[in-house]
DNA sequence: CTTATTGTTTGCCAAGTGGTGAACTGAATG
DNA sequence: CATTCAGTTCACCACTTGGCAAACAATAAG
């Protein structure tokens, strides 16, 4: 159950920060070595590496070091369950939506001008 | 366009946290006064009113005050932003799973063990 | 007017986050 | 063996977060 340690908590901190998310989109392109996925951001190796561990303590990437470089991939899975959180508050939304339609419908139109 | 605030960062920031996440599900059922959403925490109002305010700046709730009462409601446009930016980066990672079949495959199997 | 209700502000604190530079480990490479 | 290369660890720092208690509005109810 310590393998299981998938949390909503973390998942959407490691998504709250863009070089974290810059992360996540480099690698669903493919695999990737650390030193590679570092380059682009301006920032050092430790600091780097902080953004990495987040990710991987949030389940939301894996990584696995062969000689001395390390791998870094995507796990999908993951990634899924926090959309799925957000479906399916929209589900519900959408539900009580139908109960009221008018109201929500103003909403959403003042919702338009902010 | 100071209004128009909302960026992934503060957004996936303010659902990083039970209390908040609890607080969107309870306003998708529709708007609620400051001190019916209190109720269920375990926590003092300032700091429920703290969460209340990220909730606020990320531009996932909005907030009015009429008389001593303070109405909190949804605004589902800025949560399916957020929901947008997931499936997209699912939809990236499906394009590549048509080219990566075969190596994709074995890092699913595998994420179903761990 | 008096009092209870509903926020709101202020000051404070412990813990966490996001970065730095410097020193270090361990695997290629010449 | 000496050097570079990729990553790691460590100590440190400024800043933010998430909670509290207490004092302070401002409106509603009696």
């Amino acid at each position: 159950m310590e393998n299981c340690s998938f949390s909503l908590d973390t998942a959407f901190h490691a998504l709250a920060d863009s070089t974290r998310r810059a992360v996540i989109s480099r690698l669903m392109k493919g695999p990737a070595p650390v030193k590679e996925l570092a380059e682009p951001f301006d920032m050092g190796l430790p600091a780097f590496l902080k953004h990495l561990r987040v990710l991987e303590e949030s389940g939301l990437i894996a990584t696995e070091k062969s000689g001395r470089v390390r791998t870094c991939r995507i796990r999908p899975k993951h990634l899924s369950e926090a959309e799925t959180w957000l479906s399916e508050q929209r589900a519900l939304w959408q539900a009580g939506a139908d109960r009221l339609a008018t109201y929500v419908e103003n909403q959403m139109t003042e919702d338009d001008d902010e």
